[in-house]
This record gives C-alpha cells, structure tokens and sequence, in this order.
DNA sequence: GCCGTTTTCGGCCCGACTGTTTTCAGTCG
C-alpha cells in the first residue's frame, strides 16, 4: 500500500482547503461558486468518518461529496510531496496578514482586498494604525461610521471566543428564552431554541432564539436588557443580535406565529442542510424561505406554522434536528429509511459511574439511588483504579472490599442493582492496572487510557487494542481522550480500534460529559456502519452528572444510532449474557 | 470547482441589517 509522505488529518485537509477558498476570493482568482466549492469540499472533508489517507489510498476521494477531479488533485499532491504549489503560488501572491483580517467582525473579503490593493494594509495591525490616521474613510463605500466599526471590530477580536462547549452555551440560551417568557408572558405565543444548538452540535459559535409574536419590538427591547447582554451588535424588527458578557454572540428572531414552521426550520440549520433543502424544493417549483413555501411559478405563498408541513410539502417526513447536516439526511428521507433514534428514556441502566471510593463525589449508596430515583434499572460502579495517581484509585484489596458494600445494598431492592465494576487504566504499554484475576470477578469491566495520550499513532492505537483483547474488559471508555477546549485528544487510528471491536464484540463508550463527548458523533457514525455496539455514560462523579446522558444521547442520535446498537437500553439479562459470551 | 432520470454546459439558496448610498454593495448567517 502507498504511503503519504506524511500523515495528514482530515481537520488539516480541510484547513488547507478553506484555507485556498480564502485566497482565490481575497486574490479574485475565481468567483462565488469556486470560493464555495472549496469551502463545502473542506466542510465534508473535516466531517468525513473515516481517515482522509485511507480514501486516498484506496483512489475514493472523488467519492466525497463536494470533491471532483481538480480537488483530488490537490490532495493527492499533499499526499506525496507534503506540499501543494497551487496553495504556496497563492500564498506568494497574497500575504497572510491579508486572510487575518477576514477574522474581524465587518470585514470580508471584499473589504479585506480594498484595503490591501489601495493602501497597501497587509495586516491587522496595519489596518487599525490607518483607522486611527482617519486613512480608511477616504475609500469608496467607507464612511466614518465603517472605520470606528472596524476599529470595535479588532477590539473585540480578543474577546470573541472560540466555540464553547454545548454544556454551557444550552443552559444559558434556555435561561434567557425563560427570562423573555417571564418578562413577556402574554406577547409571547411561542418560543424555541433555534440554530447549532438546537441540533445539540458539541459546540456552538453563537446561539440563536426563535420567538412567535405579533409586537416584536417590545420583545426586541427587553431581550437586549437582559442583564446576560453587555452590547446590542444591530436590531431591527424581525432581528437582534446581541453580545454576552462572556463574549458570546446570541441572534434573537421574532416572527408571526403562521410562519413558525418555516422559521423555526431555516433558523435551525444547518445551512449545508438548508442549501440542500432549498435545491429540493426549487426542483419541485417551490422557492423556500424562513417566511414561506412559494411557488416559483405562479408566486402563491403556502405558509407553515410548523415544521412537518415543510418537510411533507416536500415530500419527506419530519427529520430530526441532530441529523441536518446534509449527511444523507435528505436521502435517507426520500427513501424513507431515517434511523429510529435512541432516546434518553430508552436507556434502562447507567454504565460507567464513580463514588468517593475513588474521585468520585458522593457514596456509593447516594450514586446508586441518585439512578434509582431516575428510573433506570441498573448503575455500574466504575471507580478508578490504581494507576492514575490522583484518584485514589482502587487495588485488589479494596475492590473486594467494595464488593461487600455492592452485595449488602443489593439486598436492599428487588427492581435495581449496582453492577460491580472498575474503571482500569491502561497503562502505557498496554497492560492494565489490575491483574485479570481481580477483573475476572467483577460484572463489567470499563478500560480506559488516561495518560501518556501525546504517544504517538502506533503505540497509541496498540495500546488500545491491547486493552479490548483482554478477554476481561468489555467497554473502552472515552476512547479519545479529548477535553473540549483543553486537549485534543490522542492520535488513535480509531478506524484499527473500531474495527477491532466490531471483530471481538466489545463495547465502546459514548461519555457524556459535556467536555469529553468521546466517541463523537462522526466516529459513532462510523461505529453504526462497522456494527460497534455502544454504551451512552455518564462517567457520574456526583448525582447530578447524571443528567449530563442528555449530551451523550444526542451525540449517538448525531451519529444516528437506533435502540438496538446501544447496550444499555437493553435489559440487564441480555446485556451480562452479551459480554459473557465474548 | 462541482454536478447531472430535465443538463457533460449552465446552472449553483435566500433574506436582514448597516452604511453609504439616491438604488445598492458588503457582510453575515
């Protein structure tokens, strides 16, 4: 098999793609169409489930969607040189500073291209030198107002955030849309969260908030008194936008209640889906648009106070938001073979859970009633064991000692049990922390790497799969090891690892902490292709981590995953005879 | 640059808001 020169990711592919789509539009190389060309190939490619090297080791890349023969071109050069001339050609003729002032707020590549071509700015900091001098209200389409908006623009640049996590940015969106309802109860006829969120994505750039009403503007004004709010961006009579005091962007919509099922539909996204939705439908004679369904022909509007009248006009039924992606949503729709995704009241048992035997918050007892009290049938009990130095982590001693406690509160119910279980680290060589004796006692053994995740590809990817052949584990936890914001994770070949536990029948983990959501959604996809059954967890350290399973059943239903392929919605009988029979 | 049971050429989603404009371009989502 043909080897790259080096091994590049799908996320680098897909920079360098985006990255090309930048220049030729800064550069007016090309038009519209072939700046978006790039932009959707990099989009798919960063999305794509399997490893870009491998499509291009087996001649697939003009299967991606969105990627044609000039584009794989371009890959497959990367591939064998480690560089493409087409890109550095660019970048000779563009300097970089000229793409850096594409970040700020207000400025475009049109913008960007003035400023450079007439007064020769190659930079940020160059630009806000000439705002300042009053140099950027001599050109055309400038004004005095453009260039102190400009100067806000790079203030702000610092304090924008990257995308923050869903775990955070959720609860927040549905405080304000409460605080709206209380404010407003009687102007308010409906209201919703909108945009990425609303299709739980992991992270959110900014949040959107749909609102039903027929007076927007009292509305308008108390949504940008929120005491959230630390500066009104623009407002008009169907839009607000508004900037946090954490930096964060929300877009607030107000719409009559007849138009809800259009609006609610485009405000949700995401926009590759839309794109994909509106070019169905004008095929179909309708122009569609947050307002209305209508006819391109005749002008006749059809509106849709909800959501399914839109998709059943166009001949779909409802899709659900976690999958408006356009990643065979729409097909699967037309072909009447949408997956029946796994629900949170699905799930009958929580796996992967910790108590104050190890870092954990709280005492077994009070974890183990804390899922009780949430109506699940079964709670593993996954405290750490020795190995990673700072929890406390269980020996064989105490994990029989543990085992006493788990049999006596056993007696206690007759519809609960805890399962005795251990989270056991894989050490950096691939063995695990405890001796197989002391695991083969136990219901359910979880295995996790915690250390070492900068190791490179191979011993990485080996020490994982060592860990799945040891016929006592039977779930590998958090198989990234990534931390949203903090750490990316490891260099695993999830493809090896999957397929490995396809072959051996092992579970792997879907955490729900909000920061960890590892598998993600693309790799679950993957996981449902090859036959990989999954466990959605908690990772509980305290009894309110138990709420968290929100995040991770919507990050498996992301990966379109039905009932069947996640353990623990199975009874407890089907799921011991399951990791028995391994 | 991509794509095709209407097309291998001629299309490619739609609208709000702002600022600089006397009718529109740029940016954004």
């Amino acid at each position: 098999m043909i080897e790259p020169v080096r091994w590049w990711s799908n996320a680098e592919i897909a920079d360098i793609m985006d990255r090309i789509g930048d220049l030729v539009e800064v550069s007016e190389k090309e038009g519209p169409f072939q700046v978006r060309a790039y932009h959707r190939a990099a989009d798919n490619i960063r999305h794509l489930e399997e490893d870009i090297v491998r499509v291009w080791q087996d001649d697939r890349l003009e299967n991606i969607p969105g990627v044609g023969k000039a584009i794989a071109k371009k890959i497959d050069e990367l591939m064998r040189t480690g560089h493409l001339r087409f890109l550095e050609n660019l970048e000779q003729e563009v300097p970089s500073g000229v793409l850096d002032m594409l970040s700020i707020p207000g400025v475009g590549s049109k913008k960007a291209r003035l400023f450079w071509q007439s007064l020769g700015i190659t930079g940020v900091e160059e630009l806000k030198k000439a705002a300042e001098e009053g140099k950027l209200r001599t050109l055309p389409g400038m004004g005095k107002k453009s260039e102190q908006r400009i100067l806000e623009g790079i203030a702000a640049l610092q304090s924008i955030p990257d995308r923050i996590p869903l775990g955070i940015a959720r609860p927040l969106a549905l405080g304000m849309l409460d605080a709206l309802r209380e404010a407003l109860p009687d102007v308010i006829l409906k209201s919703e969260l909108a945009g990425s969120a609303r299709r739980w994505r992991e992270t959110v750039g900014d949040l959107d908030l749909l609102v039903a009403a027929t007076d927007p503007m009292p509305i308008m004004d108390a949504f940008s008194n929120l005491h959230q709010v630390k500066e009104v961006l623009l407002k008009g009579e169907t839009k607000t936008s508004v900037r946090l005091q954490n930096g964060l962007q929300v877009d607030l919509r107000v719409l009559p209640l007849e138009r809800w099922g259009t609006a609610l539909q485009y405000f949700t996204g995401s926009k590759a889906h839309n794109v994909a939705l509106r070019g169905l439908a004008l095929d179909m004679g309708w122009s569609l648009s947050e307002y209305a369904l209508k006819r391109t022909d005749t002008g006749e509007e059809r509106l849709c106070t909800t959501e399914e009248e839109v998709y059943e006009l166009l001949g779909l039924p409802w899709i659900p938001p976690e999958l408006r992606e356009d990643r065979g949503e729409i097909q699967a729709a037309q072909e009447k073979r949408l997956p029946r995704l796994v629900e949170v009241s699905d799930l009958r048992g929580q796996l992967h859970g910790h108590s104050d035997w190890s870092d954990g918050r709280a005492t077994l007892e009070e974890m183990a009633e804390a899922a009780r009290s949430r109506g699940y049938e079964y709670f593993l009990i996954s405290d750490h064991s020795v190995g990673l130095g700072m929890t406390n982590g269980l020996d064989a001693g105490r994990l029989r000692e543990q085992r006493k406690l788990i049999d006596s509160l056993n007696r206690r119910w007759s519809d609960f049990r805890i399962l005795a279980g251990i989270e056991v680290e894989v050490k950096a060589d691939g063995s695990l922390g405890l001796p197989d004796e002391a695991l083969a006692e136990l219901d359910v053994v979880v295995a996790a790497v915690h250390t070492g995740l900068n190791q490179d590809r191979k011993t990485l990817t080996h020490r994982a799969i060592a860990a799945l052949r040891n016929p006592n584990v039977d779930i590998l936890a958090h198989p990234t090891g990534r931390l949203l914001g903090k750490r990316k994770g490891g260099d695993f070949d999830m493809e090896a690892i999957l397929q490995e536990a396809a072959h051996l029948g092992k579970i792997v983990e879907v955490n729900s902490q909000p920061s960890r959501l590892d598998l993600n959604d693309v790799n679950v996809r993957r996981a449902m292709e090859i036959g990989v059954r999954i466990s959605i967890s908690s990772d509980a350290h305290r009894p309110s981590d138990l709420d968290n399973i929100v995040y991770g059943v919507a990050t498996a239903r992301r990966g379109w995953a039905e009932p069947e392929n996640v353990v623990n919605t199975w009874p407890l009988r089907r799921l011991l005879e399951w990791i028995k029979r391994k």
